[in-house]
DNA sequence: GTTGCCGGGCG
DNA sequence: CGCCCGGCAAC
């Protein structure tokens, strides 16, 4: 009860964010230098706010313009959705519940929930330079990269005007599972030519506010942080656990290093023949198991009573997917602290 | 510290 | 049988 911001209010702000935005990328001058207003920051803040906007709605199929394919126009984000969608959040276009439950109660209560997952997300600067998909880890090198590529500014080293923050964006990576939304993902058709559906009670419900709608601060110029962020407190709030129980056989195979770095980020190149691997084929195997070799004799019947060191089932559980507090959407064999059966691995 | 789950108990 | 938990090993 104790502290509340009226959602209206903040609706208010999106709504004419996003109009801004729209009317921005109709405007004719799409792709000249759009001459940002130098002045003061409190513009600049409600701006990029408005970028993000529309992701917020159709997060999958969004993200699929930034591709380094080819012609992506830089600065026309605007997927065909725009102003019409009046409150851009909150479309929980699905009618079942459960994320529904653990937003509103956000709402509700105080802040009761202890924990969230720890959502662990990695942020990447993206050029839109024409034919540039460069992809860096940090804000200044994008920026460089930027200046001294594109801008062709060299010289007087880090002289920033702002006027790259038009050439860039800022994606985000979901460790576990990348949206890897360009075209077709390759998780889309392995699903059923192999087994398991899992059929869940609780479907993918994978739009929902996942990959931006916060952020967006800290990254921007040295002159622009001196305003920082009303807006940002109250995003944090209820942007953040929406992440969907669906894990896509993920590809985030970045090296997560301080310095730039370019990745190259498109689909993975499996042609996945069907065979149900786990995602993660790189690494495990360091530990135990599948080490026999020259190793004969001494004891080891295969078929000992005891079964050998219980490797530890992989993927996440129940448990960890829908965390404690909702204990009764596990399935059954985790309810009952057994062996799992919704998520084999 | 946490999470998966075997073994075992209880109705 | 279903239901639940102590406790341990793997993280």
């Amino acid at each position: 009860p104790s502290y509340r911001k009226s959602s209206e209010e903040l609706d208010m702000d999106k709504v004419t964010a996003a109009m801004v935005l729209t009317s921005l990328s109709t405007s004719p001058l799409v792709r000249s230098p759009p001459v940002r207003p130098n002045g003061t920051e409190g513009l600049s803040g409600s701006w990029k706010e408005g970028g993000c906007v529309p992701s917020s709605t159709s997060s999958s199929g969004y993200w699929s313009w930034s591709a380094p394919s080819d012609q992506s126009n830089p600065s026309t984000p605007s997927p065909p959705l725009s102003a019409d969608s009046f409150k851009p959040f909150r479309t929980q276009a699905q009618p079942d519940d459960g994320i529904d439950e653990s937003e509103a109660s956000n709402l509700l209560f105080d802040e009761p929930i202890p924990r969230k997952r720890k959502n662990s997300m990695k942020v990447m600067f993206k050029c839109l330079w024409k034919n540039c998909g460069k992809v860096l880890s940090t804000a200044a090198g994008i920026q460089k990269h930027i200046r001294t590529v594109h801008l062709g500014r060299v010289g007087d080293s880090d002289y920033s005007d702002g006027e790259e923050d038009f050439y860039y964006t800022e994606i985000k990576l979901n460790t576990d599972s990348v949206v890897d939304g360009l075209g077709s993902p390759a998780p889309a058709s392995p699903s059923q030519s192999l087994a398991s559906p899992p059929a869940f009670p609780i479907p993918d419900s994978s739009r929902t506010e996942t990959p931006c709608a916060k952020t967006e601060t800290k990254l921007m110029t040295p002159l622009s942080r001196s305003a920082p962020t009303t807006l940002y407190l109250v995003h944090t709030d209820h942007a953040y656990q929406a992440t969907p129980p669906v894990t896509i056989p993920g590809s985030a195979k970045f090296t997560p290093n301080g310095s730039s770095f370019s990745i190259s980020w498109q689909s993975p190149p499996v042609t996945f023949t069907g065979i149900p691997v786990s995602p993660t084929h790189n690494h495990l195997m360091g530990t135990g198991e599948q080490r026999q070799h020259a190793h004969t004799v001494l004891s080891s019947p295969p078929r000992g009573t005891v079964s050998l060191r219980k490797p530890r089932g992989e993927g996440k559980k129940c448990r960890k997917v829908y965390g404690m507090e909702n204990r009764d959407m596990w399935c059954t064999a985790c309810r009952w602290k057994k062996a799992c059966q919704r998520f084999i691995d």
